[in-house]
Parts: C-alpha cells; sequence; structure tokens
DNA sequence: TCTATATATGAATAGCTGTTCATTTATTTG
DNA sequence: CAAATAAATGAACAGCTATTCATATATAGA
C-alpha cells in the first residue's frame, strides 16, 4: 500500500517528469553530464527557462549539478531513476495500439 | 536521444502519475481489480472525483476497466508500467538523505 | 414499469505552473 | 580593476487542472 505521504513524494518525482521540456532536459542527461548551455541549446530552449527547470530537478534530486569553471554540468545521480527512466524511454519508442474503451467481462 | 513528440507522450504519462492522487488510485490496482467505489472508500475520495481521475488513466491506457454488473473493476493491462511501479513504490518506500546543494568538482 | 445502486459526465472555479523578460550572481580573463 | 560569459533568480501572467456540485446514464432487482 501507498500512503499519502509517498504518494505525495513519488508524485512529485512523476509531476516532475510530466513536462516535455523537464522530461527532455533529464534524458539528455542520461548518457552523459551536461552543461546547462549545452542543454538549452540541443533541445532549443531558452537558458532562463533550462535554468528554471534544472532548478526544480535538482530540488528533488533528479539531477545533480555540478560545477566545473563558468558552467555546470548535470547528469543522474540516482541509479534506479536512470534505470526506471532509460527503460521508459526505451518502451515508449516502441510502437503500441491506441484503444481506451471499457471492455466488457462476463457475469458472475 | 528522446524526440518533441515521445517526450510528449511518455510525459503525458508522467504527467498523469505526478497527481497524488491519481498516483494513489493506481497503486491501489497493482495487486487486484478494484471497483470505483472500493478505490473511492479505500482512498477517501468522492465518487466523483475518483470517476474523473479515472477517465484519464483510462484515456492513457495506465488502467482498464472491466463491467462487471453494476460494478466497474480497473487494474493495470500494462506489465511494463505495473514493473516500473512497483519498483518505484519500493524505491520511495527506503529511507534516504536529503541534499540539493550544487556539488564542487575538480578544475580541468 | 419504478427504485436503488454504481459510474460517468458537465460546468464552474480556485489554485497552480510553465514560460518570458529583466535583472543579478558567479567565474574567468585581460 | 573592468569586461565577458555562464547560470541563476524574481516578477508577472496566460493557460491549465484538480476539485466540487449537480446531473445523467447504466445495471440489477422487485
Amino acid at each position: 500500500m501507498l500512503t499519502p505521504d509517498h504518494a505525495t513524494e513519488l508524485g512529485e518525482m512523476f509531476r516532475l517528469l510530466g513536462d516535455p521540456n523537464r522530461l527532455r532536459i533529464v534524458a539528455s542527461c542520461l548518457s552523459r553530464p551536461m552543461s546547462v548551455g549545452d542543454i538549452a541549446e540541443t533541445l532549443d530552449l531558452s537558458p532562463s527557462l533550462t535554468s528554471h527547470h534544472l532548478r526544480l530537478l535538482r530540488s528533488a534530486r533528479l539531477l545533480k549539478g555540478t560545477r566545473r569553471g563558468k558552467q555546470v554540468f548535470y547528469d543522474l545521480p540516482d541509479c534506479h531513476v536512470r534505470q526506471m527512466l532509460t527503460n521508459m524511454i526505451e518502451h515508449v519508442t516502441e510502437p503500441h495500439d491506441v484503444d481506451e474503451a471499457i471492455t466488457e467481462g462476463e457475469d458472475s
């Protein structure tokens, strides 16, 4: 069972990954640490927006930032999350059919 | 790499799991199919709110509904998602420390 | 049929959030 | 020091969303 507190905590993490731009930001840091500027340029986002999102992701410990000179590089500190994300990205890459109807079950 | 389209698609799924109530609803259907009434009562949510959330979760194929008489039972159709969720719930259950600072790296 | 139960749906709204723009802070170099 | 670059921050706002309440639909039983 999932307590309301744990639901809030885990939900917060999912909520952050729920924004397409944030998800792309995290995904871009999967293979190698990325500087803020590189992320912004790669994903075609403004540095400001990128930084705003990075702050949220950092606060939730989804990313960790490491300053190296003038730049700050971000990558995933959590092996668990990295594996989950890799898995999910692989999953979404595969094709799938679309149905959202309510199925009929036999009588009881 | 994660295309904007895939980011939107996967992000939509994370976004849905990002609401605590929705996350609890999905989690409650992990072990066994649950009727709408059972979900509402178990999680202390109004049937209306529960149904609204269920509609979203169903549309995203995170849950599938099966009518059996007057009741509709919901459960997870996707083994991949079920496994991911079980994994994440287990992860969030374990203790962890809290730091969100920017770490210092050595000069280059 | 009528009644009761179980879900679903529509409308309305308060609160939240992603984005932009302007500004500020940090770091390196001249 | 000043200038340039990289990143962070604050304010403001439009658009979205979770929730509530009222209403509708579906199914079962008498």
